[in-house]
DNA sequence: CTGAAATAGTCAGTGCCCTGATTAATTGAC
DNA sequence: GTCAATTAATCAGGGCACTGACTATTTCAG
């Protein structure tokens, strides 16, 4: 009887978590456009004209899963794809109008249904999850992307 | 501009939080053996015989993936799977003795991990990240799967 | 005992997520 | 100016996660 107990292993509550999330945002935000998809679209909200890779590093997705879910908003018409004239490596991405119109009808549902996740704690409790949250993720991230590896030391 | 601010949404946090521990898991436990994977393992180890749906209620996998899950598993030598004589819809789940090795010497590095995963928090804020993330969890489970419904009132 | 409902598992289809290898374009050392 | 290194994107391949449709078995009402 080695068995571990899983609720005390965040790994395993963060997989939870975002299953559960998945299952609201389906139910009470959209059955066709994704949290990542969103995510997408709104970096392009905030920063029109950027190219793939960059748009990848602003919502946290890699090369390869980037392409797929731009490849999938492209094909629905919500989002346009053009080679960057300046860099033909490039392809520079931007919003159509029903990508607009779409990014804005989904804010307001985002925003019921994150009320909805966050109802079973108090307003302190709230800020105190998403400060700890972003410490864990932000570490964890920073783990796998070294930054400036600050010169040689000992 | 009217982007929204994707570190207040707690959908997205999870995603990451749970994409930093999938890359954390994997240079710290295993390349092989997954969280999932491992998971399933200890649930059996827990609870040896179960049957293919209990497991995945468990660990908080849905018919299809647990299918998956076990398959791979099965597929490795780390798991068995029979047919139950008394219910012939059922297969009983059992872990080999090398499934038993394996979740023994990843059980060590889990707990590794989770040191280095959890260090940016104090102890007591682990606490109370624990339980933040354990309550929105089974708040957000819960909608999903209404248990009993209580007989219907007014 | 028989037929309908329930239950365990499979299968097809969609989408997210990663790595390693490859292709095409640009940049930079010489 | 040429060739090597870098960079943006694609592709192949493995794994997780869900839904809806299907099969096989069991259970239960009658």
């Amino acid at each position: 009887m080695a068995a571990v107990d899983l609720t005390t292993h965040p790994g395993h509550l963060a997989r939870r978590l975002q299953q559960a999330h998945y299952l609201l945002w389906n139910s009470m935000v959209s059955e066709e456009i994704t949290s990542p998809q969103f995510a997408v679209m709104n970096a392009l909200v905030a920063e029109p004209g950027l190219d793939q890779r960059t748009v990848g590093e602003r919502v946290g997705l890699d090369r390869s899963t980037i392409a797929e879910v731009i490849s999938r908003l492209t094909r629905r018409g919500l989002l346009t794809k053009a080679r960057d004239p300046q860099d033909g490596r490039r392809f520079l991405l931007g919003l159509t109008d029903d990508g607009l119109r779409t990014h804005r009808r989904l804010t307001v549902r985002t925003a019921r249904m994150n009320q909805v996740f966050l109802a079973p704690l108090s307003a302190e409790e709230q800020t105190v999850f998403f400060d700890l949250l972003r410490r864990v993720a932000d570490a964890a991230e920073a783990l796998r992307h070294p930054a400036e590896p600050v010169a040689a030391q000992g």
